[in-house]
DNA sequence: CTAGGTGCAAATAATTTGCAGAGGC
DNA sequence: GCCTCTGCAAATTATTTGCACCTAG
């Protein structure tokens, strides 16, 4: 309860006056999970033999959505629903139109994506809605589904680290191996810097993800949450088996700049979803790293362009002429 | 206007009975593009000096929406709004806070996407909704959009096509070269015959992207609608680089049969959503063509599978190991 | 003492419904 | 003639607001 109080507190806005009614429908409103209507708000207050008016209510939750505490959610049924943003990130939804429950998840795919599509049009986004509106299994099979659902926060915890482990996992074999195959001698300790420090992370994500597990034992076999295909085997497996095709120094470095980009993106966007603070600080402190990393190899590749430029090496076949792209 | 009268004839309940006033509603509706609201409907249709009850609105458009001539949106504005769905497929908003305006768009990834996190969950999907918040370019440029706004099937019908002749066009390149380097008879006989199928398609879905072009002068400069990364260069591109890296008659198989796949789900996915029978003729014979392609290299595969089980060949050296997808 | 916060009841806003009458088939 | 459609007004639902009163700072 008492981080909970903590939450509140962080984001009150200043100047307000502090109420014993608000303080009261906002701990209730805190203490629940899943989507909760104004009206189901009162019923809760109610039935905890507290007399507020429907009109308090509102006000407080319109307090919280000011505060940023609460989100509003609107799953099309012509009222809205609130859910509180303490240790829950935001995230998309799968709503069940039989049984009304709404499951959620988040694709790390589908927010690059829509960032893109943003940015072609020129649009910058506040906040984007992905609703996807169906029958879910338990209503199709007729089976019910588990009635303990873990917290979102854990969830998310979970998948980013595993996405955040597989990552440096083949971070670290790709830079041994680059390492390994370089000529250039500058460049082969940068590689081999990068790969003893993806080492390091690797241990500090993989005794997190024990810490993370050990919060909930049916953790490991609950549904994803987090998708992000882009890392299925890690950022940087797709880079290691063009290196195993054979590239010379300068392309294993753009293979390595790719894949910094994408995991600095990676460990930045959900680091700044945890409120946890160990697992944020973890995030948060990686994605620093690895865009130093990333600085370390575009560093590193102007600096061999120019050597290479004062002395041209043979060419090699060149790549097939590109099209306009869709 | 006719088509129009034939669109709502074919969608059109049974059972029913005609009344010249739903018409009347109907009609206005079907000629307005944009969402618009209960209430403007009910203005617009006083403003034309029909004496029409509001609840009567709300009947025609619960009755459209109910014989799928109308989609009703929610913008989170508190009320709903109707969009027809005459030559215009369902799709994405890009929604701007500041002007009130909505931007369409469609992305193909986004949609797989979706489909493979409802997949993942055992959820059936009926439909999606993606909704981008936020500020347009007019609204924070100062410069205003462009007025007038081509129908949205003339861009999903442009943008489509684009993709499918650039699919088309790396699947001829792409064939011509396995037919090229492959050392089985059979195999050879199939990649020409399919080099040759889709040459054909290219020519026909060439001159259908000048019969489009014809029906708007700025139709090739307006901004995308549909996006699909995945056929940037043609869904082949990617496995002709492949193919040019050296691979064996089976793996040219196999990248063709991923390619073939791709490219069937693509033409079945968006030439379902083609008002415009012209069009649609196209992409639903191309989605069965592609389907054929992917089923003759599959036999083949199987077949080239079997003979080669009978006369192994020397082993390639070993991929690596791949670890449990996230 | 004073700017918020609260309760209550009335207002608003979008949408739905009951019912009597009009009008296709 | 029957059954659906329409108009009107009243009802419903979610949410907001005016105003008198209360209370923390």
């Amino acid at each position: 309860m008492e981080p909970q109080a903590a939450y509140v507190e962080r984001h009150r806005p200043p100047g307000g006056r502090r109420s014993g009614k608000r303080d009261l429908i906002v701990n209730t409103f805190l203490g629940q999970h899943g989507h909760l209507s104004a009206d189901d708000l009162v019923e809760l207050m109610r039935s905890e033999d507290h007399r507020i008016s429907r009109a308090t209510v509102y006000r407080a939750l319109q307090w919280m959505v000011d505060a940023g505490i609460a989100r509003k959610v609107d799953f099309g049924e012509g009222r809205f629903r609130f859910e509180h943003s303490y240790r829950h990130p935001r995230h998309f939804h799968l709503i069940c139109k039989s049984c009304n429950h709404s499951y959620e998840f988040l694709s790390s795919d589908i927010e690059g994506l829509i960032e893109e599509v943003a940015d072609a049009r020129g649009f910058d986004v506040r906040k984007s809605v992905v609703q996807i509106y169906g029958t879910c299994e338990a209503c199709r099979t007729g089976r019910q589904r588990p009635e303990d659902e873990a917290p979102t926060e854990l969830l998310l915890a979970r998948d980013a680290l595993r996405i955040a482990i597989a990552t440096e996992r083949s971070g670290l074999e790709f830079y041994t191996r680059a390492a390994r195959m370089t000529k250039d001698v500058r460049g082969r300790r940068v590689f081999q810097q990068l790969a003893e420090e993806e080492g390091e992370h690797l241990a500090k994500l993989e005794a997190r993800y024990q810490e993370v597990l050990a919060q909930d034992p049916d953790l490991e076999s609950r549904p994803a949450f987090l998708f992000f295909k882009g890392a299925a085997n890690g950022l940087f497996a797709a880079g290691t088996d063009v290196l195993a095709k054979g590239v010379d120094d300068k392309q294993a470095l753009m293979i390595g700049i790719r894949c910094e980009r994408g995991s600095h993106r990676f460990f930045k966007r959900y680091g700044e979803r945890f409120e946890d603070s160990e697992g944020k600080r973890i995030f948060m402190e990686f994605a620093d790293e690895e865009r130093e990393h990333l600085e370390l190899l575009i560093r590193e590749y102007k600096s061999l362009a120019l050597r290479q430029a004062a002395k041209p090496p043979r060419r090699r076949a060149k790549g097939r002429p590109r099209r306009a792209s869709v």
